[in-house]
RNA sequence: CGGGACGUAGCGCAGCUUGGUAGCGCGCAGCGUUCGGGACGCUGAGGUCGUGGGUUCAAGUCCCACCGUCCCGACCA
């Protein structure tokens, strides 16, 4: 491509909206524009960098033996129906309604059309099959933000592995961790595996890979001892131990008027009071009923593994009506003790403990010598507490840092959900019946696109790894108006398109700083120079974007120079 | 959905308080000079001031409604 025929609209200012770099720069480079909020046009140079990574994605997909498909984006309601999804994805499913009166969803994700076509398969003599497709998605997102890392229409590689038993889609799971291992690396990103809640998607072991970076929407947990990893909605640590008394009178009450905090509980009443020694007591509309939750005084509860052990869709705090009416006194003063008929849930860290304080269901009363087992009707014990940086791994001890990061890259077991939805039942070596195991495996393209952006860049512009940008090398002239610039610039054109390496001459007429700008600016790897200095000596400047440390080559050796920078099995 | 802000030329913005012929920078077109790090001069093109309604002799400016976009929160494989 010759850049004067290119559609490059780079811009020198920035964008007015940006707040992720990589936004910034893909706007500026000429690589996306914004139609409507989520919704973005990929300009030539964006859908080429878009091709490099299908292409590298369908790579790594074909050898672990994974075959493509294409299907509908627009789906009859019937299918989700069939997988009760159509009720459970609420709004953030597109509608619509077609001229026969039909409802219709935009894909969010495709296991029901997946598992429809699996429905043809009859015998375990058909699987292993793994399964993918490279297609747009519609999520009816509530904000859509950050440019392309978060959207409402995109672009997903979503697999799905099917096999006749456990130890198969175990199988099917590792293979897929190591594709993703691959592409991630060939992106040129540091992704790191994390353990994950899985969501409304239902399955177990859910995994997700993960790029650290301030754009990033999710906190990550990580040892910095041991290779533990998790998503802060699941992450654990371990406890910081309380001594308590080996026994305690019985409940009983001690005024506390205006107090209304954790804190202030702390500070009034230090010998017996502080944080470590107190319940929180929250309350909880969980799919509309109302539900204890029981936290320590110094701990913060981790609202996903709430929604993941009750498996609620719709949970908020209650009103402090409800709260009055449910247990008769306002937050700041609300306990457990002696509540029956009401689930109660409690943190893992509270069992066993004795010699508490909590409120006391009456305004400006608290109780003390509360013994949890002994005094409270906890109908649940589960680990529900928020893990805070710095606290000890569960593993080993280790330190927990927290760090923001996006997410490139879920995969998680689904098990028989969607098969036995969609009647995909094979036959055993028996001839017994059993419907599919699947797996569901996917990598956002454009986030990843944007994500290699977020962590390669510099105050120039991108820095695109090889293979992915949407050139590996740039041959940049000075006076393009010299014939004999021209002819070099030509010749090395021609011969590095003939060996096959992605290539943009810029043979504009533009003084030396705008070029430099812009191709540093859109961010090829690679930029070769030719002025007329070089010409005289017959030699052109390589420059590595990366490093920006330019040396002599003589014309006849670019090619090879070039060759060896790419890794010669491109 | 709650809170906040903003919609004026392709991009970035001023003008609104105090109503009276729509401006600046960049970019764009032509000509000339220039040419190893975002040049300069001259000339020029380009705007239903988000949409609709209202007040007024007169609305980019004041009032109302709506739409859109961004940010914070809620929400979110």
């Amino acid at each position: 491509m010759r850049w004067s025929q290119a559609h490059i609209p780079t811009l020198r200012d920035d964008p007015a909206e940006a707040e992720a770099v990589s936004h910034k720069l893909l706007v500026r480079g000429g690589f996306i524009r914004q139609l409507s909020s989520g919704h973005y046009s990929m300009l030539p140079i964006g859908q080429r960098v878009r091709a490099n990574i299908d292409r590298v994605i369908r790579e790594e997909m074909d050898a672990i033996g994974g075959q493509q498909f294409h299907l509908p984006a627009l789906h009859p309601a019937e299918i989700w129906k069939k997988s009760g999804r159509w009720e459970q994805m609420g709004d953030e499913m597109f509608r619509l309604v077609d001229r026969k009166g039909a409802d219709n969803a935009l894909g969010m994700t495709h296991e029901e059309v997946f598992a429809m076509l699996a429905s043809e398969l009859t015998s375990y003599r058909q699987l292993p099959q793994i399964w993918y497709q490279i297609q747009t998605k519609f999520r009816d997102e509530p904000r859509p933000k950050s440019g392309v890392l978060r959207v409402r229409e995109f672009t997903m590689k979503d697999s799905y592995s099917l096999d006749i038993d456990a130890a198969g889609l175990d199988a099917s799971f590792a293979r897929h961790r190591d594709a993703y291992v691959r592409i991630f690396a060939r992106f040129g990103m540091n992704a790191v595996a994390v353990e994950a809640s899985s969501g409304i998607m239902g399955g177990s072991e859910s995994t997700e890979f993960m790029v650290a970076s301030p754009a990033g929407e999710d906190w990550i947990v990580t040892c910095d001892s041991c290779d533990y990893a998790a998503n802060v909605e699941r992450a654990r640590s371990r406890v910081t131990d309380v001594s308590d008394p080996d026994a305690v009178a019985e409940p009983s009450r001690f005024a506390t008027p205006g107090i209304r905090t954790i804190r202030a509980l702390a500070d009034g009443f230090a010998d017996i009071a502080p944080p470590e020694r107190q319940i929180k007591t929250l309350v909880y509309s969980l799919d509309g009923v109302l539900t204890l939750v029981l936290m320590r005084g110094d701990h913060d509860l981790q609202e996903q593994k709430l929604v993941d052990v009750t498996k609620t869709v719709d949970i908020r705090p209650a009103t402090p009506e409800e709260i009055v009416s449910l247990l008769g006194a306002h937050p700041g003063s609300l306990g457990s003790v002696g509540v029956t008929g009401t689930e109660i849930i409690a943190d893992e860290s509270l069992r066993g403990r004795r010699g508490l304080v909590t409120g006391a269901n009456e305004d400006d009363w608290h109780l003390r010598d509360v013994d949890v087992e002994r005094d409270i009707a906890v109908t649940r014990w589960e680990d529900l507490r928020a893990v805070r940086s710095g606290e000890p791994c569960e593993v080993d001890g280790g330190r927990l840092d927290l760090w923001k990061g996006v997410e490139v890259g879920h995969i998680f077991k689904l098990g028989t959900k969607y098969s036995e939805a969609m009647d995909a039942y094979v036959q055993d070596e028996d001839g017994n019946s059993h419907p599919i195991i699947m797996g569901s495996y996917g990598i956002g393209v454009e986030r990843s696109m944007a994500t290699i952006v977020e962590g390669s860049h510099d105050e120039r512009g991108i820095i695109w790894p090889p293979g992915i940008g949407p050139w590996d090398v740039v041959i940049t002239t000075l006076r393009a108006d010299d014939p004999a610039v021209q002819q070099a610039a030509e010749e090395l054109y021609g011969e590095l398109r003939d060996a096959g390496v992605a290539v943009i001459y810029d043979d504009r007429a533009e003084r030396p700083g705008v070029k430099f700008a812009d191709a540093e600016l859109v961010g090829m790897p690679f930029r070769i120079t030719i002025g007329p200095r070089g010409v005289e000596s017959q030699t052109a400047e390589f420059t590595p974007r990366a490093t920006m440390e330019t040396e002599e080559v003589a014309f006849g050796d670019c090619l090879t120079v070039v060759r060896d920078r790419l890794g010669i099995s491109r």
